[in-house]
DNA sequence: GTAACGAATCGACAAACGTCGAAACAAGGG
DNA sequence: CCCTTGTTTCGACGTTTGTCGATTCGTTAC
């Protein structure tokens, strides 16, 4: 599929650095193009049905998980291909064709500066 | 504002047992009523604006904001409000009003939680 | 009182979103 | 070949969302 269009969260997934799209929330006030950024991913994860889809990937033996493997979360099979293909759009989620079947793996990098972001830091003095 | 909706994300904020509302993401699959919980809180940070309102209070000194302190956002007043009140809802911030001013503060049992929820687990051997 | 300021609500609107059925595409097996 | 199965794309529909201007509410100062 050459034509999708991946958001850069990550800049490498080269062995150290990492590199998330934005320091911890708490750290200083988000700029815009940070915030455009984030808000994406958490935008991805902000319905419902993506997120049993999130979750069934993420939690499935290997790490990946056929379509067909996490379907049965109570809508029609093209809408299930719509939250694949947004979750996939957003960065959190890879696919690959192998034979028949399509199978989908989670984008740990991307899960991680998402935990990141989140990360706590201990409040600023007055 | 007695008739605010506060979703129940975290069931109490004593002690210790922070209860959040889901396992990890990559723990097993979502239930309905698990995605359904924390979608909520995923989608609330899922606007780029949000996303900067609750940075500029998570950053603020003192760990609170007032409205006048982080309006410079590129959107209207209203606008700022209704956005303040939808992370109000989610669970994100807590308000007080003080004279004048109301102040936004973080809810950071909640976002514990949601840090938590994407915490990284070992691939699950095929 | 009334005026001024900060913040929330209201009403309206366009844009984005989630959903589906139908159709198209991909791969494998007769 | 054609048929079956798995997956994606297309088109359409109703709902939700983000935004604004106008208004209202709450508080303080005069």
């Amino acid at each position: 599929m050459p034509n999708s269009k991946v958001l850069p969260l990550v800049e490498s997934e080269a062995s150290e650095g990492v590199a998330p799209c934005c320091p911890p929330l708490t750290e200083r006030p988000f700029t815009a193009q940070e915030a455009e950024t984030a808000a994406r991913m958490f935008k991805a994860l902000g319905d419902p049905v993506r997120l049993r889809l999130f979750s069934a990937v993420a939690s499935h033996e290997g790490g990946e998980a056929c379509v067909c493997d996490i379907s049965d979360v109570g809508v029609s099979q093209p809408t299930v291909s719509h939250h694949l293909k947004k979750l996939k759009d957003a960065g959190l989620l890879t696919s690959e064709r192998r034979g028949t079947w399509v199978y989908y793996r989670v984008e740990s990098s991307v899960l991680a500066a998402m935990g990141r972001l989140l990360a706590l830091t201990p409040v600023k003095a007055a």
